[in-house]
RNA sequence: GCUGAAGUGGUGGAACUGGUAGACACGCAGGACUUAAAAUCCUGUUCGCCCUAAAGCGAGUGCGGGUUCGAUUCCCGCCUUCAGUACCA
C-alpha cells in the first residue's frame, strides 16, 4: 500500500491514548528528565500553525530522551484563567467556565492530532478548584512569611512575632515597608491585636498597601508593570493611567538580589537573562541627604556617582514629589503651578516621546551641600521620575548629559571636578579617569581612592550612606476582575485575615453579571451573601493571571493518584523530579511569568517545600512564526474607486492599484486560484484578471498572523492534507528553532515526498512490504551511521532543521543503493521516530516488533568505524586557493602522503617547477602548499 | 539613545573548534513515462567570461580595512534589518 498517512496516524493516536503509552511513573530505575512547555491560554480562536512549534520541538526532545533510556516527564495543561473568557462573558453572559471548557476541548483535539507524547493524566487547569486551592494555599504561605535579611531567606511570621514578644523590634533586619515602627518587647505586648496586625502587615511577603498602580479603566482593573507596554495594556491595547489605590502586593523586591545571582547558574539564552537583569535594574551607589536652607526638611537623593558631589550645582525633584508645595516660595508659586499643570497634561506617551525638550521650574528654595555647605537651588523637572529612587536627584552638569542640558537651558553653573574631563562647555563628560579638582576632601585623589573617603565622611555627618537601588517594584497582586482565583482573605475591623486552611479552596462565587458593582466594587461584590462565616467581607479582587502559572510545574509532578493527597505536590515526587531540565517557550514571558516563577520557587524553597533554588535549568525560546500575507492588486479608475479588475503583481506598476489582502489558503506558490478567488467574496464573483505568463501572481508581505490579514494557516488543514508527521517535520525544517520566521507552505511538498520515499524503502513497486535479511554493505552502514551521529548531535544543540535535511540525504542515498535491508531500516526507523512518530510506529510493527513498542525502544549506538574510509580525497590548495582533490590510500604514513602529493603530475603542473616553501598539514590532511 | 541578535543564490536556509561556500528543500528550465494531464523519475540551476563539447578562467557570504598559508567564521570601523528597553540619576 502507498503511504496512507490518515489511517496510520489515526491508528496510532488511538493506540497511544487507549494503552496510555506515555503514562509516567514517579518511581523508576531510569534517570529522570523533565521536559516542559509553557502551557497555553486556551483562546477561542484555537491553535494556528505557529503555536505548536515549541511543542513539536519539546516532543522530539522528550521522545529522544525516552529512546535514550530516560524516565521522561512531559506534561501539558492550560493557563485557563484570564481576560478574554471574561470579556466574552460580559458580552454574552456565558459563564467563563463554559467558554474555557469549550476552548480547551478544541485545543485538546488540535494537540492530539499532532501526535504528542504528553502524559495527559497529569493535565492541570489553573481555573480548576482542585488546582487553585493550592494557588490560594501558596498565597497563604506568603502572607504568613517575612523576609529575614540576616538569614537571607523567608521565615514564618511566627518567628517574627516571638522575636517582637521577647526583644521588640531591635535586632530585626527585614525587607519591609518603610514606615515600620521601633518598639520594645513591652510596648509590643501592650499593643492591641489590630495594632499588632497592622504592624505585621508591613513585613508580610504579600501585603496590602496604598500605592501608585497602573489603572486600566477600559479593563476595569489594575495591571502589573509587565502587563503594560508603552503606556497601553498588553491585552487589548487600552490606555493605562497612574492611580493611588489600596492593593495586594508581593514583596518580590526581597528576592531581587537572589533573582539576579541565580541567573548566572542557569542555562538560558543570554538575551533573556539580560532582559531580566535590566528589569531588576540593580545599581550600586549612595543616598545623600541635602538639608533645605531655613527649613527642617531634608531632600534625599540616590546617585551612582557620589564622587561627583562637589560638582552639584542644583537639585531636581520630580513634579510629583511630596515636598514640591512646601518648598515653593511665594514668588515662584505661579511658575511652579503652571509647570505642574503642563506636565500633568502631557500623557505618559508624550513624556516618553519627547525626551529632547528641556523643561523645569525653580522652587525659589535652596538646599545645602552636606560637604561644603554651598547653597544649591532646588528645581522641579519632569525628567526626574517620581517612581524611581527617591524622586530627587543631585545634578552634576559636568558629568551627566541631562543635567548638562538643563544647566545650559537655565544658566546654571557647570563645575569641572576631574582634570580629565574635556570640553565640558560643549557637552558633559562622564569619565572616571584622572584626579579630582574643585573637590574639597578628595582633591588630587583618583576615583577608586575617593569613594571610600566620601562614604566615610557622609556617614560621619549622618548625611548619606552606600546604597543599592533596584528598578524592580513590588508586584501588584490584585485584579478587579471575576475570572481569577479568589484571594483567601476576609476583613475584620478593616484588617485582612486569612481564612482557615481547612476551608480551601475558596470557590469563585456565582454572580449575575461580570461587571463592577454600582458602588465601583469588583464583580465579586455582586455575589449575594458571600461572607466569611456569614459575617465578614471577603477580599473582592482576584489574583492576577501569573498566580496560577508561577508554580504549575510542581503540580505536574503529582501523579493522578497522588492528586488526592492533601499537598500541592507530594514530597517524594518533588524529591524525584526536582526541577525542569528543559523548558521551551516564548521570550515574551521574560519579565513576567519567568520572573514570578523564579520568585515563588525561591520562596517555596525557603520554607522547605521544594529543593531547588532555580526551577528551570535550561530554557529555549522558540521563535515566533509570523504570517505571510498575500495581496491582490485592484485597479482603480480615475476617481480612485476600485474596479473589478485585478492585475498580477509583476504588472501592477503599470496601473493605479490598491493592494487587498487575499486569503492565503487560495494561493499556492504565489499563484492565485482564480475560481476560489471569485467565491472568496460575493463582490469578486465577476472579477477580471490581467495575467502574466498565464498566471495571476500575488504580492507577499510578512506580518503577524491574524484573522484580519487573512494569513492564518490552521494546522487542521495541513494535517488533513499532508498528515501530522509531515507538519512536524516541516515546522522543524522551516529554520532554526530559536529564530522568528514567516510561515510558508511552499516547501511542504518536499517534506511530504521525503516521507513517501522513506515508506517506499520498505516496500516494493507494488507497495508490498518487503525487506531482506541480507548483510548490509559498507556504503549502507556509512549512510545509516552518518544520520545516527547527526541526530544525536543536533538534538542536543536544538538544530532540528538540519537533522531533517540529513534524513532526506540519508533516504536519498539508501534509495540510490536500493537498500531494503532489515538491519539498516530497523535502526533508521528508531532514529526518525522522535520526529515522525506515526509512520515509524507503523513500520516498526511491519518489521515484526510488538505493537507500539517503538516509543521505548533503544536508540541505536553510533559506530565511528563505519565512517572510516580506505581512501581519502585530500583537498589540495596551492597558495590558499583550492585546486583539486587527490585520492590517496589511507594506509600511507603522513610523510608518505606528502611525498605522493608533491610527486603527483597535476600538482607538479601547478607548482610549475618551483619547490614548495612550506606544506601546511592539518589533522593529517594536506591542506595548503605554499610556493 | 542604550542593550541584544542577525545580514549567504530567485526563495527558506546549510557550512560544528578558521580548512573544497551555497548541503537539503522550494522554485525555475529541460528531458523520460503518458493520447493527454496529474503523479513519479532523471538532468541542470551563485554570477561573469570562454566554449561545438570536454574542460578552463575570474569574481563572490551587507560595505571598507586587518590578522592568517587559508576568513561566512577572528579583530577594527561603517551601513542596514529585527527584537527588547527607554529621561533609572
Amino acid at each position: 500500500m502507498d503511504y496512507q498517512f490518515r489511517d496510520i496516524e489515526n491508528k496510532w493516536q488511538q493506540f497511544w491514548a487507549e494503552k496510555q503509552t506515555y503514562k509516567v511513573d514517579n518511581t523508576s530505575e531510569k534517570p529522570k528528565y523533565y521536559v516542559l512547555d509553557m502551557f497555553p491560554y486556551p483562546s477561542g480562536a484555537g491553535l494556528h500553525v505557529g503555536h505548536p512549534l515549541g511543542y513539536i520541538a519539546s516532543d522530539i526532545f522528550a521522545r529522544f530522551k525516552r529512546l535514550r533510556g530516560f524516565n521522561v516527564l512531559h506534561p501539558m495543561g492550560y493557563d485557563s484563567f484570564g481576560l478574554p473568557a471574561e470579556q466574552y462573558a460580559i458580552q454574552t453572559g456565558q459563564h467563563p467556565a463554559i467558554t474555557t471548557v469549550d476552548n480547551i476541548a478544541t485545543y485538546r483535539r488540535q494537540l492530539d492530532q499532532l501526535g504528542f507524547s504528553f502524559d495527559w493524566g497529569r493535565e492541570v487547569r489553573t481555573s480548576d478548584p482542585e488546582y487553585y486551592k493550592w494557588t490560594q494555599w501558596i498565597f497563604m504561605q506568603l502572607f504568613n512569611s517575612w523576609y529575614d535579611m540576616e538569614a537571607d531567606k523567608a521565615q514564618p511570621i511566627d518567628l517574627l512575632v516571638s522575636h517582637f514578644q521577647t526583644n521588640g523590634s531591635t535586632g530585626i533586619s527585614a525587607v519591609s515597608d518603610e514606615d515600620t515602627q521601633s518598639f520594645t518587647a513591652e510596648e509590643w505586648n501592650a499593643m492591641s491585636e489590630p495594632d499588632q496586625q497592622e504592624e505585621l502587615l508591613k513585613y508580610r511577603l504579600t501585603f496590602l498597601k496604598e500605592s501608585t498602580v497602573n489603572w486600566c479603566a477600559a479593563l476595569g482593573t489594575v495591571l502589573a508593570n509587565d502587563e503594560v507596554k508603552e503606556g497601553f495594556s498588553e491585552r487589548g491595547g487600552h490606555p493605562v493611567e497612574q492611580k493611588k489605590m489600596w492593593q495586594w502586593s508581593m514583596r518580590i523586591t526581597a528576592y531581587a538580589d537572589r533573582l539576579l545571582k541565580g541567573l548566572d547558574t542557569i542555562d538560558w539564552p543570554e538575551p533573556l537573562k539580560e532582559m531580566q537583569r535590566n528589569w531588576i535594574g540593580k545599581s550600586i551607589g549612595a543616598s545623600v541627604k541635602f538639608q533645605v536652607e531655613n527649613s527642617d526638611k531634608i531632600i534625599e537623593v540616590f546617585t551612582t556617582r557620589v564622587d561627583t558631589i562637589y560638582g552639584v550645582s542644583f537639585l531636581v525633584i520630580a513634579p510629583e514629589h511630596e515636598f514640591v508645595t512646601s518648598l515653593t516660595t511665594a514668588e515662584q508659586k505661579n511658575e511652579i503651578e503652571d509647570y505642574i499643570i503642563k506636565t500633568k497634561k502631557k500623557s505618559e506617551l508624550d513624556r516618553m516621546a519627547d525626551t529632547k525638550t528641556v523643561s523645569g521650574a525653580f522652587t525659589g528654595t535652596y538646599a545645602l551641600n552636606p560637604l561644603n555647605g554651598e547653597k544649591i537651588p532646588v528645581w522641579i523637572a519632569d525628567y526626574v521620575l517620581a517612581g524611581y529612587g527617591t524622586g530627587a536627584v543631585m545634578a552634576v552638569p559636568s558629568g551627566d548629559q541631562r543635567d548638562w542640558l538643563f544647566a545650559k537651558q537655565f544658566n546654571l553653573p557647570v563645575i569641572q571636578i576631574l582634570d580629565a574631563q574635556k570640553d565640558i562647555e560643549e557637552t558633559a563628560d562622564a569619565t572616571k579617569e584622572g584626579k579630582y579638582i574643585n573637590s574639597g576632601i578628595i582633591n588630587g585623589l583618583a576615583y577608586d581612592e575617593a569613594l571610600p573617603v566620601l562614604i566615610q565622611k557622609l556617614e560621619e555627618l549622618g548625611a548619606g550612606k552606600a546604597k543599592v537601588q533596584y528598578r524592580m517594584r513590588d508586584a501588584i497582586f490584585g485584579r478587579q476582575r471575576y475570572w481569577g482565583e479568589p484571594v483567601p482573605v476576609y476583613f475584620k475591623d478593616g484588617l485582612p485575615y486569612l481564612i482557615d486552611e481547612s476551608e480551601l479552596p475558596l470557590l469563585l462565587p456565582e454572580v449575575d453579571k461580570y461587571l463592577p458593582t454600582e458602588a465601583g466594587d469588583p464583580p465579586l461584590g455582586r455575589a449575594l451573601g458571600w461572607k466569611y462565616k456569614g459575617e465578614y467581607a471577603y477580599e473582592l479582587s482576584t489574583m492576577p493571571g501569573w498566580a496560577g502559572s508561577s508554580w504549575y510545574w510542581y503540580r505536574y509532578m503529582a501523579s493522578p493518584d497522588e492528586r488526592k493527597e492533601d499537598v500541592f505536590a507530594p514530597k517524594q515526587a518533588i524529591d524525584y523530579w526536582k526541577d525542569v531540565d528543559l523548558y521551551i517557550g516564548g521570550s515574551e514571558h521574560a519579565t513576567g511569568h519567568l520572573l514570578y516563577s523564579r520568585f515563588w520557587n525561591k520562596f517555596l524553597k525557603d520554607l522547605g517545600h521544594v529543593n531547588e533554588e532555580e526551577p528551570f535549568k535550561k530554557l529555549i525560546n522558540q521563535g515566533m512564526i509570523q504570517g505571510r500575507s498575500n495581496f491582490v492588486y485592484r485597479i482603480s479608475d480615475e476617481e480612485g474607486r476600485g474596479t473589478n479588475t485585478f492585475v498580477s503583481h509583476g504588472l501592477k506598476d503599470e496601473y493605479k492599484t490598491t493592494a487587498l489582502h487575499v486569503d492565503v489558503n487560495i494561493v499556492e506558490n504565489e499563484v492565485l486560484d482564480l475560481e476560489k478567488f471569485k467565491s472568496f467574496r460575493p463582490e469578486f464573483a465577476n472579477a477580471e484578471f490581467i495575467l502574466e505568463s498565464g498566471k495571476y501572481l500575488c504580492g507577499v508581505e510578512v506580518e503577524k498572523m491574524s484573522k484580519s490579514k487573512f494569513n492564518v494557516v490552521n494546522p487542521d488543514d495541513i494535517v488533513e492534507r499532508y498528515g501530522a508527521d509531515t507538519l512536524r517535520l516541516y515546522e522543524m525544517f522551516l529554520g532554526p528553532l530559536e529564530q522568528s520566521k514567516p510561515w510558508n507552505t511552499n516547501g511542504i511538498e518536499g517534506v511530504f515526498k521525503f516521507l513517501r520515499k522513506f515508506w517506499k524503502l520498505f516496500h516494493d513497486d507494488q507497495f508490498n512490504f518487503r525487506v531482506t535479511d541480507a548483510e548490509p554493505t559498507k556504503a549502507e552502514l556509512k549512510s545509516l551511521h552518518k544520520i545516527i551521529r547527526k541526530v544525536e548531535e543536533d538534538i542536543e544543540r536544538f538544530s532540528f532543521n538540519t537533522s531533517v535535511s540529513s534524513f532526506m540525504i540519508c533516504v536519498n542515498e539508501l534509495t540510490d543503493l536500493k537498500c531494503n535491508k532489515r538491519a539498516i531500516l530497523e535502526e533508521l526507523v528508531v532514529v526518525l521516530a522522535p520526529y515522525a512518530p506515526h509512520i515509524t510506529e507503523e513500520l516498526w510493527q511491519l518489521l515484526g516488533h510488538a505493537e507500539g513498542s517503538l516509543s521505548y525502544a533503544q536508540f541505536p549506538t553510533f559506530v565511528p568505524e563505519y565512517l572510516v574510509e580506505d581512501e581519502f580525497a585530500y583537498p589540495i590548495s596551492i597558495n590558499g586557493k583550492m585546486r583539486m582533490n587527490l585520492t590517496v590510500s589511507l594506509s600511507l604514513e603522513p610523510a608518505d602522503v606528502e611525498k605522493v602529493v608533491l610527486e603527483n603530475p597535476d600538482v607538479q603542473k601547478y607548482l610549475d617547477g618551483k619547490t614548495p616553501k612550506k606544506v601546511i598539514v592539518v589533522k593529517g590532511r594536506i591542506v595548503n602548499i605554499v610556493v
